[in-house]
RNA sequence: GCCCCUGUAGCUCAGCUGGUAGAGCGUUACCUUGGUAAGGUAAAGGUCGAGGAUUCAAGUUCCUCCAGGGGCUCCA
């Protein structure tokens, strides 16, 4: 529904010619209305799902116009042309009369007629508040119904609490014994846990600043962050690191829009179940939302696809950059929480529930190897499994054997009945300083989506058939890992340990030091051929004292450390500080780069784009 | 989105009951030429988050907005 709202010294209308069909029965054909506040009305096609909630919001919106400029005296004008999709006709005029009805008791209401070409005398007052329009849809105006729908919903589906040990078997939440299993205990009980005493932000962020990674943007929406060059690298290496194992394991990489049409058939019905949780924008008066995953992007692909049971499962790979998702702003915190972040999301189509369970044991193994290889172990993650009682019963072996895989305990949900599109879903959850749980990586058995979205498979005995569809996130957002990872230093920061990262990821690899001006010739050839090794080594070439170098080499994290003076221009051995470790070790060059090498083996590579000399860097934030 | 807290130099912060801004780090210049976590001296740097109100006078009080944090709710 549009409002538009002209506050009037006076208004005078006169019915000419009937514009629809049946227009409204004429009570006057003329009349005049003095100080007053005049509402042209426009009822939409979207209005007719919900009567009801839209003449409620129109209510709400017209009160508090009338509130503000003070005036008791309001003409209702039905006024087609503030849209460019009306409702039908009858439905437009039974709003106006509702509205009418339910606004007798507070003002004094003037309609004009439905129906009719109307002349019309206006004078608008002119004052800041004098014209105002409004725009309000059944699915912002249904909030309040849609909270109370989903909260009667979740009453009816109580969820089952359990404790599922790799033995199989099943505990209470409440008196399973978490000695061994402290973070399980906290993911558990997250949702429980009341205010806490510490106001603190979490580790990661001021971590995130500190190592000139990552950063808020404020001139940007909140959740959008900017990431300095070591911050962009990082990122980089991660995104090219999960896609080249989603490839190896048989993904079939695309890329998709990052904006739809809300109107699309398949689409809409996704979306209204969650309205105004996208970002919305306009071109050529049609509305779009940015995609708050890849999904939409590969079904539809996949819609269009000719697809035969030889060629599943099928394996769609993107790499988002960026999905959206216009979070409550009080959620977002640092690389936790954000309304733009980087998804990898694979979607396996499969023929049936068999292809779907033994694809799926592939996956775990794929998300729990990746994210592993990132520098999140087993111990790192907390496992929790969602499904019905219904599927549990009939596959807890399966089940069981992924519990067992992981090798601990995992958090069990079910439900009576299932309200989502997926029977079963699976999370690795990082549990950071805060005890705040964040999910990392996930896959689902989507059996909703094959048949909503039409994809259709040729089966063996030539019949169409609908896939089930697996949707994986190998290693979760991108930017979720990095959060997990600088939570993970900070974690070893508390026990009186060096925060580090992953030697592959680490912006700096090998960090030269001279003594003294004599050296730097010497120190500055040492560090350009370990680079030229494919090593991120960098040189300290400002004029300061060595004590101060290697003091700012650890606090920007360098995984190694090496200084060069006079002695090891003679000895030929270098003297290295490897990060973690107390002692020096004294290295040959090539047991330098073997040692980084066999560190990273298998992992991807990518020069910092920063100048090799630090005396040539910028400083971004510090 | 709601409730609470915060917002002073590039960074971290000080600034008492209103009287027109300070430190350390960093930066720049000069000195220092060094051996495994901070060498010295000096200079430059501020519409005190933005707008409005009160007052002779606002970084300081009040209101609105913006941004960040914590809690609630939420996380397809």
């Amino acid at each position: 529904m549009r409002i538009l709202a002209i506050h009037s010294d006076f208004i005078e209308f006169e019915a000419k010619k009937q514009a629809i069909k049946q227009p409204e029965e004429l009570k006057n054909k003329k009349e005049r209305v003095e100080e007053c506040v005049v509402f042209f009305i426009s009822v939409e096609e979207g209005d007719e799902s919900n009567k009801e909630s839209i003449v409620d919001k129109a209510i709400e919106n017209i009160k508090d116009i009338s509130d503000k400029v003070k005036e008791k005296n309001i003409v209702l004008y039905p006024f087609v042309h503030l849209t460019s999709k009306p409702s039908k006709p009858d439905f437009a005029v039974s709003v106006m009369v509702m509205l009418e009805e339910k606004l007798k008791g507070d003002f004094t209401v003037h309609r004009s007629p439905f129906g009719w070409y109307k002349a019309f005398d206006i004078k608008a007052k002119g004052h800041p508040l004098s014209e105002l329009s409004r725009e309000f849809t059944v699915d912002s105006a249904e909030k309040k119904d849609d909270e109370t729908d989903s909260m009667k919903k979740e009453r009816k589906l109580t969820s089952y609490w359990h404790i599922l040990s790799p033995d199989g078997q099943l505990h209470e939440v409440g008196s399973f014994n978490y000695s061994k299993h402290e973070k399980l205990k906290k993911l558990a009980f997250y949702e429980k846990e009341k205010s806490r005493a510490v106001r603190e932000e979490p580790p990661h962020v001021a971590l995130m600043k500190k190592l000139e990674m990552v950063d808020y943007e404020p001139a940007s929406d909140g959740g959008n962050l900017r990431y300095y060059p070591k911050g962009r690298l990082v990122k980089k290496l991660l995104e090219a690191y999960v896609t080249q194992r989603v490839v190896e394991y048989g993904g079939v990489e695309v890329e998709t829009p990052i904006m739809y049409n809300m109107q699309h058939p398949t689409l809409s019905k996704y979306l209204q179940r969650f309205p105004a949780r996208q970002y919305q924008i306009e071109s050529d008066r049609k509305r779009y939302f940015l995609r708050f995953a890849a999904c939409f992007g590969q079904f539809l692909i996949a819609h269009d696809a000719t697809i035969s049971y030889r060629h599943l499962p099928l394996k769609l790979y993107e790499l988002t950059r960026y999905s959206f998702r216009r979070e409550q702003s009080g959620e977002l915190t640092g690389l936790r929480r954000l309304r733009a972040f980087t998804m990898p999301d694979c979607h396996a189509l499969v023929a049936d529930m068999d292809q779907a369970m033994s694809e799926y044991n592939k996956r775990f193994d794929l998300a729990l190897d990746v994210l592993d290889s990132c520098g999140l172990e087993k111990t790192d993650i907390e496992m929790a499994l969602r499904t019905t009682k219904d599927f549990y019963e009939k596959n807890k072996d399966f089940i069981v054997a992924l519990v067992k895989k992981l090798g601990k305990p995992i958090l069990l949900e079910m439900w009576d009945e299932r309200i989502f599109y997926f029977v079963l879903k699976y999370e690795f959850n990082f549990v950071d300083n805060l005890d705040k749980a964040s999910a990392l990586s996930t896959d689902q058995i989507d059996i909703e989506n094959g048949e909503r979205y039409d994809i259709r498979f040729t089966d063996k005995d030539n019949s169409q058939k609908h896939p089930l569809i697996l949707h994986l996130s190998p290693s979760g957002a991108i930017e979720r890992v990095i959060y997990a990872l600088l939570e993970k230093a900070a974690f070893m920061q508390k026990a009186g340990k060096q925060g580090m990262l992953p030697i592959w990821l680490n912006p700096t690899q090998v960090r030269v030091i001279p003594v003294a001006e004599d050296h730097f010739e010497h120190a500055r050839k040492v560090a350009e051929s370990i680079r030229k090794e494919g090593i991120r080594a960098d040189f300290d070439d400002r004029t300061l004292n060595v004590g101060k170098k290697i003091r700012e080499a650890e606090i920007e994290w360098c995984s190694t450390i090496i200084v060069i003076g006079d002695k090891e221009k003679e000895s030929g051995k270098l003297p290295v500080r490897i990060r973690g470790e107390k002692d020096l070790v004294a290295m040959e060059f090539s047991e330098i780069c073997n040692y980084i090498k066999s560190r990273t083996k298998g992992m991807p590579f990518e020069q910092l784009s920063l100048p090799f000399e630090l005396s040539r860097r910028p400083i971004f934030v510090g």
